[in-house]
DNA sequence: TAGATAGTTCAAAACATTTTGAACTATATT
DNA sequence: AATATAGTTCAAAATGTTTTGAACTATCTA
């Protein structure tokens, strides 16, 4: 056990980066595969600007939603459940 | 069993609902309470100008996290939590 | 080495949400 | 009837988020 509540500036982090469509289609994607995937295939598949991709992963990324690594070129990444339990799953225990 | 899954939409406009900070604050003092009481009670408690709050209270009820009764002039609102389970305990489920 | 590919950063533009105050409806109190 | 209270609505102002394109770093391929 390590932590007690999630206080409401951390919520408000975490729902504000589930709030939006794109990012949801990320998750969903992200959650069908199973497995990491570089931001760049996520991006096509989904029809994203590499731009706007970018901007979304710092979003989803900074809100814990999703781990990340670099491997050279590539940055690889894939859904941290851990963060979806505490926020979502969890959320009457934790709030 | 009445519903499969949540549509990207629906799910947006739930997390949109909670990703505010004074909204997630009438949702905690909402479920510390535990029954229903008057958007003016929960302005007051909350520090929130009336209009604000109508605001607010407007944003949760069309995302279907309170329900609410007009009694004579007061408005009475409480969490409805078939919501919260639908969109957060059973995020993965319905996702 | 030159050119291609993956991703980031920045500032501006476009767009969306929130706050504010005034005016309003409806009910309650004197 | 006059005044007070609870809440809504509206438009403008203030804020915040997302998209866009250009410029950039780093790695890869020929």
């Amino acid at each position: 056990m390590t932590k007690q509540v999630n206080t409401t500036e951390e919520s408000t982090k975490v729902f504000k980066a589930l709030a939006d469509p794109i990012r949801l289609e990320i998750i969903r994607y992200l959650n069908q595969l199973g497995h990491e995937v570089s931001c760049g295939e996520v991006g096509r598949v989904l029809a994203i600007s590499k731009t706007s991709g970018s901007y979304h992963f710092k979003i989803l990324q900074e809100a814990g939603l999703i781990t990340a690594h670099k491997v050279a070129r590539e940055k690889y990444v894939a859904l941290d459940r851990s963060t979806f339990d505490q926020y979502l799953t969890h959320f009457w225990q934790n709030f």
